[in-house]
DNA sequence: AGACCCGGCATTTTT
DNA sequence: TGCCGGGTCT
């Protein structure tokens, strides 16, 4: 590994660059670490080094591999990297770890032993891949739930084991092997392959083919990988093979210099598999020398920043890291206490009218939850209140069923043994295929060990010949589209397979019929943007052609750099993918925005996972309590509070200028209202950086079930707002008072109340949530996490009230 | 084939 | 409480 010559000039690119950030930019050509606070300009510290790489001819556009998790950033580094430099983006290997998994594979679908035009499972195809396996096999999915099995496989695959590699000491799980095996045998005959897949075979292709390996370890000089911190097991051996690097005898080091950049304090994905722990393995292995901290931070005022610093710290085994900014105080972080979960939405409306009377754009005002039931109270009130929002998530362009359909039939174009594709429209729209014919079909294929397609033909009687009916009208709508492009493919399969006319004569089918246009249009913007001819099909390819770099000659240093250019060696450039096969990938890897209401000035509301790398002026965090965040299911094990914490840490650093955090006593949850403490996050906050705007809950009185403020008194309901404040008495007692076998008192003739943690004997500690009856016959419904709900008689079980 | 009903279930999400 | 999926009824 070579030095590069020290920076030393002037060029534009570097202008305002903090140090650190100039330090980041203009590193040696060696393995390192950026730890990038949120708001610190990560995403410009990433675009202007590769900008400053390819400026001064130290790499070619070739050399360059930019590894990203989602569309958005990937797209955003591409943007901005062209703003910065006259060089063709599309032809670099920027992108996501699918997304440039797919393209290797394509480049190299031989070796991967993928036919060429392999189509993507998403998880909804995979799910029903997996539902009609089992069917097929008779597994018993009373024991084996197909989410489960799905879920199974995943997780096998993200940590690199094929079905051989599982150790399977227990029945159960030989059971999922064995249903993994066949999943993958299901999957090769079809020509599938799932997200897991993309990433496990680009794996295994570079592991085990030494040309291949070499030829890309010579080729990336330089590999950035962004939010490091989210990588998972298989992705971070990817990357070793990738960049040649490790004690394996299969790498020699001989690899390009990894710049990983991450914030292990917004680790939020571990549920999905992601190691933070890569960080520190990550600097060993790769004896990484330099690690640049990132901690100015250009997006929040003081308070917020030092809410957020306060926050964190309370975690252990950081790698460190302090933000700071140059800006003011600014407003205080402020915490309101509301009454219900009702009264916590329409505080939260009647301050969004207030700033948005103020001027404060609706776009640039956030709620953020912990989980999405949340959002149901604060969408109808404001609703009510007749202020536009917009909920992220949901369902996406790409999954929509009527798209999914379309897709179905474009898929059995290009490949006709894509049973999945087969069976999702062999009898939509219906004609008069019934479960019966399909069976037997599929007992055919089985028996032969072919495609649905190819068992058509051995299917006799009116079954088979209505199938073939089907299979006939897809051979003459292939003949009829050949040679036509993507639009007008599209547009003819809409009427011949008969879906347009499906849709539109449901009833309410119009907003479906609007889809199917805007799949039209979805694929002429993709034409364009891809700059596949206008109408030749066929012409480019937007994945393979590693080597086909429109080079601009305005960029200096370019061509120079360039020479070294890896020979390339497998004729990866040739291989063209149609418009189409292109598409329906790009389909298939991007599902596409979810289209509510997009692009309007509305209130912005969505979980706080959905929240990270936004950013907004004034942001609201509500349901700040005890069991919702951090969440019930977390808080049992240390990681999973961490976890928790960098979580609200994410949340609070999302603010600009105006933090709210709120947290209500009384929230419906599953149709059952319960109480719920304060977060214990607040405790954990800078009393100096907040207001309260209600008066401050007093130290919760542990034990005897009066922690809450709403004192020894009855049920909340949500019109007790009234009173929410002035029975705070019991809790002014900041001691904690041994739990006592409580003489039945009329209001509270048990002792417990909702929401109470309890212990048991038997069961260990676990929360009311239910109380009936009274005297002898009371009894509660109690929630145990190792044991689940029981019902208990409280004259008999010996039950502990905990604080 | 389609409507309806009931029961189970209910962090977090991207590709 | 509300949704989704599976099963059943017409």
């Amino acid at each position: 590994m070579h030095s590069l010559a020290a920076p030393g000039n002037t060029s534009p690119l570097l202008h305002n660059l903090n140090p650190e950030q100039l330090a980041a930019v203009t590193l040696p050509a060696e393995h390192a670490l950026i730890l990038a606070g949120a708001g610190s300009g990560k995403t410009r510290v990433l675009t202007t080094r590769i900008a400053w790489l390819l400026q001064n001819g130290y790499v070619s556009p070739g050399g360059i591999l930019a590894v990203t998790f989602t569309n958005k950033a990937a797209k955003e580094m591409k943007t901005r990297l062209s703003a910065m430099l006259p060089v063709n983006v599309n032809g670099m290997w920027i992108g996501t770890f699918h997304g440039l998994c797919n393209r290797f594979l394509r480049a190299h679908y031989k070796n991967a032993g993928l036919p060429q035009a392999f189509q993507i499972l998403d998880t909804q195809d995979q799910l029903s891949a997996i539902k009609r396996l089992c069917k097929q096999y008779d597994i018993d999915t009373e024991r084996f739930p197909p989410k489960q099995l799905g879920w199974f496989i995943g997780n096998c695959k993200e940590e690199g084991l094929r079905p051989k590699d599982v150790v399977a000491s227990d029945p159960d799980t030989r059971k999922k092997v064995e249903v993994y095996q066949l999943y993958e045998e299901q999957c090769q005959r079809e020509g599938v392959v799932d997200f897991g897949e993309l990433m496990l075979r680009s794996y295994e292709l570079l592991r085990d083919n030494t040309a291949i390996r070499e030829h890309y370890q010579r080729r990336f000089r330089h590999i950035l990988i962004d939010e490091f911190q989210d990588t998972n097991k298989l992705q971070y051996a990817w990357i070793k093979m990738i960049a040649g690097q490790g004690s394996d005898g299969l790498l020699n080091g001989g690899g390009g210099a990894v710049l990983a950049v991450g914030d292990d304090d917004q680790s939020i994905y571990a549920f999905r598999g992601a190691r933070v722990g890569n960080m520190t393995d990550f600097v060993r292995e790769f004896a990484v020398q330099r690690q640049i901290k990132l901690e100015e931070n250009y997006r929040s005022y003081s308070n917020i920043l030092d809410s957020a610093n306060a926050l964190i710290s309370h975690n252990s085994r950081r790698l460190g890291k302090n933000l700071r900014t140059v800006q003011g105080a600014g407003e205080p972080v402020r915490v309101y206490e509301a009454p219900s979960d009702f009264l916590e939405a329409q505080w939260m409306v009647d301050e969004m009218k207030q700033l948005i009377r103020d001027d404060v754009e609706r776009k640039e005002i956030a709620v953020l939850y912990r989980s999405n039931a949340q959002s149901r109270v604060i969408e109808t009130t404001l609703f009510n209140a007749a202020i536009p929002y917009r909920v992220y998530g949901g369902l996406r362009f790409f999954e929509r069923a009527e798209i999914k359909h379309a897709l179905a039939y474009l898929r059995l174009l290009e490949n006709p043994n894509d049973d999945t594709s087969f069976l999702r429209v062999v009898n939509f729209p219906a004609r008069g295929i019934g479960t019966r014919s399909i069976e037997q079909l599929q007992d055919l294929a089985k028996a032969t060990g072919c495609s649905l397609h190819d068992a058509v033909s051995t299917l006799s009687g009116r079954p088979g010949a209505v199938i073939a009916g089907f299979v006939a009208k897809l051979d003459v709508l292939r003949e009829q589209t050949a040679g036509l492009n993507l639009k007008d493919i599209i547009k003819l399969m809409l009427e011949n397979s008969g879906l347009l006319e499906h849709y539109r004569n449901e009833r309410e089918g119009e907003d479906r019929v609007e889809n199917l246009d805007e799949l039209v249009n979805a694929a002429e913007s993709f034409v364009m943007q891809e700059g596949f001819g206008r109408e030749a099909p066929g012409m480019t390819a937007l994945v393979s052609s590693p080597e086909a770099l429109t080079q601009s000659p305005a960029s200096q240093g370019l061509s120079g750099a360039a020479l070294d250019a890896v020979p390339d060696e497998f004729g990866d450039t040739g291989e063209t993918l149609s418009p189409l096969q292109a598409f329906l990938t790009h389909a298939a890897l991007e599902a596409g925005d979810n289209m509510a209401a997009a692009g309007q000035d509305a209130i912005q509301l969505m979980t706080v996972h959905s929240s990270k790398g936004l950013e907004f002026d004034c942001v609201f965090i509500t349901g700040m309590e005890e069991g919702l965040f951090p969440h019930e299911n977390s808080m049992s094990d240390h990681d999973g509070l961490e976890e928790e914490r960098r979580l609200a840490y994410v949340a609070i650093t999302r603010a600009r200028k105006r933090l709210y955090l709120s947290h209500s006593q009384t929230r419906m949850l599953h149709g059952q209202t319960r109480f719920n403490l304060k977060s214990r996050f607040f405790d954990e906050l800078p009393e100096e950086c907040l207001k309260y705007l209600t008066p401050k809950q007093q130290p919760m009185l542990a034990g005897g079930g009066f922690g809450s403020s709403w004192g020894g008194g009855g049920y909340a309901t949500n019109s007790g707002a009234g009173r929410a404040y002035s029975t705070g008495a019991t809790g002014q007692f900041g001691t904690y008072s041994a739990p006592q076998k409580e003489v039945p008192r009329k209001e509270e003739p048990t002792g417990l109340r909702k929401g109470q943690k309890v212990f048991h004997t038997k069961f260990g500690e676990g929360t009311v949530l239910t109380l009936e009856g009274a005297g002898d016959d009371a009894r509660a419904q109690i929630n145990f996490p190792r044991h689940g709900t029981k019902w208990l008689a409280l004259s008999v079980a010996k039950l502990t009230p905990v604080p």
